[in-house]
DNA sequence: TATTGTTATACTCTATAACTATA
DNA sequence: TATAGTTATAGAGTATAACAATA
């Protein structure tokens, strides 16, 4: 099972040691940038095992949610504004729409593009999918402490994901 | 350029937005999941161009880490540390050994395990991309706004990220 | 029998170039 | 010329199975 040796094998450890010490390594936990990394890890892995019925990934999850709220956008649109690059929305889409869920529908003033839609079944989806999402999302509202946390989280990641980084105090 | 249609396309609007009332579909900026992979995604965006001339990826970045303050751990202890499955970290240990920053000692008690060490090179190279981490880190607690806030975020991750869910309030 | 490192392989995501039909 | 959608393709990252050497 577990080897005899609880204490680390000690090769050249002490050089090593002394080495680390001028570099001041951080703790891996400690970086922003890693913990962000497992955080969204485990809030995906929790999505697609709470939507593995309804065989739905969160790409998929977030272009229902977005046509559900703004039908008629347009497929370019709705790739750009969840960072989907328009090429890899193609397949997307086909699914949605194999499935019944969604339909691009061709635009009469523009011949080239295609709005998109919930169909009534996508509808009755939309319904299903959006009551199972409340249960996951107050998962993690339970486990934050409560809305105030959860509120002050949205808070800090979008002062992250502020493109207004004023470099200086100018400006 | 634009079309000359600013307001949205209204072909069965009112009634699909009539659904809408009824669904109540979530801003998909509100939803933990999503906005946590946008900062995710703007972080590991931000280190790999901060590192691009030190040509090192975030898990290379993360190894060289980890064994720099624990020198001496098994191939597969690191590998799994890090969340990396041990068949994927063998490329990723065979690029780091390649450039000469990084190396495997066959263990004397255990033939089956390598133990892992920074080479004197890669000594030197943890200190030059520990000085560019710091720039890098240091711009994303400027922008949460100062060290508490960055403390404050942490400590929301780490509830996201605690195992001990009370799913009641026992325990 | 179990574990360590390894190889091979497959699947998902993502990124780019180039095509078509419209504008 | 430029844009919307599409196709093809390549590259990362990740997952599993199976093997040899060793425990």
């Amino acid at each position: 099972m577990t080897s005899a040796e609880s204490s680390p094998p000690s090769d050249s450890q002490s050089d090593e040691a002394e080495a680390l010490r001028k570099l001041s390594v951080p703790d891996i936990e400690d970086i922003i940038g890693y913990k962000l990394r497992l955080a969204q890890l485990l809030v995906f892995q929790d999505f697609l095992e709470t939507f593995s019925e309804l065989r739905l990934r969160p790409a998929e999850f977030s272009v229902l949610v977005l046509i559900a709220r703004s039908p008629g956008l347009k497929q370019t649109e709705v790739a750009e504004r969840l960072g989907i690059k328009r090429a890899n929305f193609v397949a997307l889409m086909d699914g949605l729409e194999r499935r019944g869920l969604a339909e691009r529908r061709k635009s009469a003033n523009d011949k080239r593009s295609h709005s998109l839609h919930l169909t009534p079944e996508g509808h009755r989806f939309a319904e299903r999918m959006l009551a199972i999402w409340k249960t996951h999302e107050q998962r993690f509202v339970d486990r934050l402490g409560g809305r105030e946390a959860r509120d002050k989280l949205i808070e800090l990641l979008d002062r992250l994901l502020d493109t207004e980084h004023k470099s200086t105090s100018s400006r």
